[in-house]
DNA sequence: CCTATAATTCGAAATATGTCGAAGTATAGT
DNA sequence: ACTATACTTCGACATATTTCGAATTATAGG
């Protein structure tokens, strides 16, 4: 029935993931963070670590956690640790295969 | 805190809408049932009635029924009564608009 | 080794979703 | 008017999701 799927992440899990608006606003602003013609976490100045991504969100770290782990569950974004921080950044190949996914004729 | 929309639909809803495997089978066979180089719902003999949406789809009609109010809702979708059937066919601009939020850079 | 910072895991509660069957509405044909 | 077909609405139930606070882990720096 999940027969959709994007490199073994079926698609509904990626839809899941974004169907929350506080996922949502996550993932818009990890799109939005890469330099024009550059992929998100390329270059490592241009990831979001946990604490910056939870600024302006009103919600509790347990659930900011929570959502970050649905996400990358869903195959949507990348999380490594840095020291004290934990980085994420966008799956790099996502954005063309949704985009693709949606690409009419 | 959905403020991602397009045409007053946020985004949010069209993600939960394709986030159940049945509705995403629903949404994707409209999304190929026209010919190429047509929108679907165009010319009206490529639009599925409820009844072929059904075929293949093991759950009970009233719950196919909830999937299709729940796909129209999120504005993917049109439905429209045609004698004893209700026609449904994509909504035209919605595979451009989502294609076009992914698309990187 | 102790402390502060960053983030996660766990458990509980409220709310939402998916599903069905029974009953209802709409239409076409007889 | 009656019947059959096509689909929807309603109510109920099981399961899943969202959210929080408290407790826990991991790391860096004195």
């Amino acid at each position: 029935m999940s027969k959709y799927s994007i490199d073994g992440k079926p698609l509904t899990e990626m839809f899941k993931a974004l169907s929350n608006p506080h996922r949502l606003a996550l993932f818009y602003r990890l799109m939005n963070c890469c330099t024009p013609g550059t992929r998100c976490g390329m270059n490592e100045t241009k990831r979001f670590c946990v604490g910056e991504l939870h600024e302006g969100l009103d919600i509790a770290p347990s659930t900011l956690s929570h959502h970050l782990k649905e996400l990358h569950r869903a195959g949507l974004i990348r999380m490594e640790r840095r020291g004290k921080h934990i980085d994420c950044w966008l799956e790099p190949a996502v954005l063309v295969q949704l985009s693709q996914f949606f690409k009419p004729d």
